[in-house]
DNA sequence: ATGGCTGACGCTGTCAGA
C-alpha cells in the first residue's frame, strides 16, 4: 500500500500534475496540503472519476488539507476541536484549516499542515508554537485508542541539521530553531518515527526548494515534509522516498511528494506463507 | 539574498508562503 503526502501549493493550479502523478504511481492514499480553496471549488469529481474517495477541509486563498483514498474513508475529524476540547486556544487554532484525520484500512491517517511561523520574533511563531502544543494534546488523545497511526504532511520544520542544505546559515532561524524542533519531538512523544530516516540516513534529501534564488537548480533545499508511523506499521514499511521529479516539472509546486510503501494489512504476509 | 518566485484575490497592487 502506497501512502503519500504532498504540499501542492493550490490544488486548482496543480490538478493536472496531481492527477497524472496519482495514476502513474498507483498511490492508494494521498494527503494534500495548501489546497488553497474553499470546499465548494475543490475538484472532487476528478478524483472520484478515478475511483478515489475525497475528504476535504479548505478555506479561501490559504491553507487547506485533503485526503484522497482508494479505500473507504471513515470517521473523519476536521480541525483540532473534533478530537480534543480541553485546549485553551482551540477556537483560534481551528480558524485555519490545517488538520484532517480519518480511519482508512484500520490506520488513523492524520494529515497536517503545520504553520510556517514567518520568523522567530513574530506573532506567527507564537501561533506555530501553540499549534504544535495542541497537536501534542491531539495525538495523545488519538493514541488512547491504540490504533496504528500514520501522521504525515508539511511540518515546516527541519528536524535535524542534515535536513537543511546549509545549516550554519539557518541556526535558530525559522523552520530550524531548537524550540520548534523540541515542540515537534514532544508532539511525537517517542511513539511516532520519521520513516524516511529509517531507510535514508544521508544528507541532501530535500522535499522543498524555494521558488527564488534558483534554489532548485542549485539543489538548495530543506526536508520539511515527513511521514511518521507508530511501531505497528513501521515494522511493515518496505521503503520511503521523495519524488524529486515532480519539482523539476513546468509550473511545479515548491514541494515534492513523499511516499511510503507499507505491507498492509499485515495479514497479507501471513497469507503468502499459507498459499 | 536586505524577500530577488508563485498563487489567490481581484484589479494592474497586496498578502502570504517558507
Amino acid at each position: 500500500m502506497l501512502v503519500a503526502t504532498w504540499n501542492v501549493n493550490s490544488i486548482r493550479s496543480r490538478i493536472d500534475h496531481v492527477k497524472e502523478w496519482l495514476i502513474t504511481n498507483k498511490i492508494d492514499i494521498l494527503c494534500l496540503q495548501e489546497t488553497k480553496t474553499e470546499d465548494k471549488f475543490f475538484p472532487i469529481e476528478i478524483f472520484s472519476d478515478l475511483g478515489y474517495e475525497v475528504s476535504i477541509s479548505g478555506q479561501k486563498s490559504y491553507n487547506g488539507v485533503a485526503i484522497i483514498s482508494r479505500f473507504p474513508i471513515n470517521d473523519i475529524k476536521i480541525g483540532f476541536n473534533e478530537v480534543t476540547n480541553d485546549y485553551q486556544d482551540l477556537s483560534i487554532l481551528s480558524e485555519q484549516k490545517r488538520i484532517i484525520s480519518a480511519d482508512i484500512n484500520d490506520i488513523r491517517i492524520i494529515n497536517v499542515y503545520v504553520p510556517n511561523g514567518s520568523s522567530i520574533n513574530s506573532d506567527k511563531f507564537i501561533y506555530k508554537k501553540k499549534w504544535l502544543k495542541c497537536l501534542q494534546v491531539y495525538l495523545r488523545e488519538i493514541n488512547k485508542n491504540n490504533t496504528p497511526i500514520c501522521l504525515l504532511g508539511d511540518f515546516n520544520i527541519a528536524p535535524e541539521d542534515r535536513d537543511i542544505h546549509t545549516p550554519s546559515r539557518y541556526e535558530e532561524s525559522i523552520m530550524a530553531s531548537s524550540k520548534e524542533r523540541e515542540l515537534l519531538k514532544d508532539a511525537l512523544g517517542g511513539e511516532l518515527e520519521d520513516v524516511f530516516r529509517i531507510f535514508e540516513p544521508g544528507e541532501k534529501n530535500w522535499s522543498w526548494w524555494d521558488y527564488r534564488h534558483s534554489a532548485w537548480e542549485r539543489d538548495k533545499g530543506w526536508r520539511i515534509d515527513h511521514i511518521y508511523l507508530t511501531e505497528d506499521i513501521l515494522s511493515c514499511a518496505n521503503s520511503c522516498w521523495i519524488d524529486k521529479e515532480q519539482r523539476s516539472r513546468e509550473k511545479p509546486s515548491d514541494h515534492a511528494p513523499v511516499v511510503v510503501d507499507i505491507n498492509w494489512p499485515p495479514s497479507d504476509i501471513e497469507n503468502e506463507f499459507f498459499f
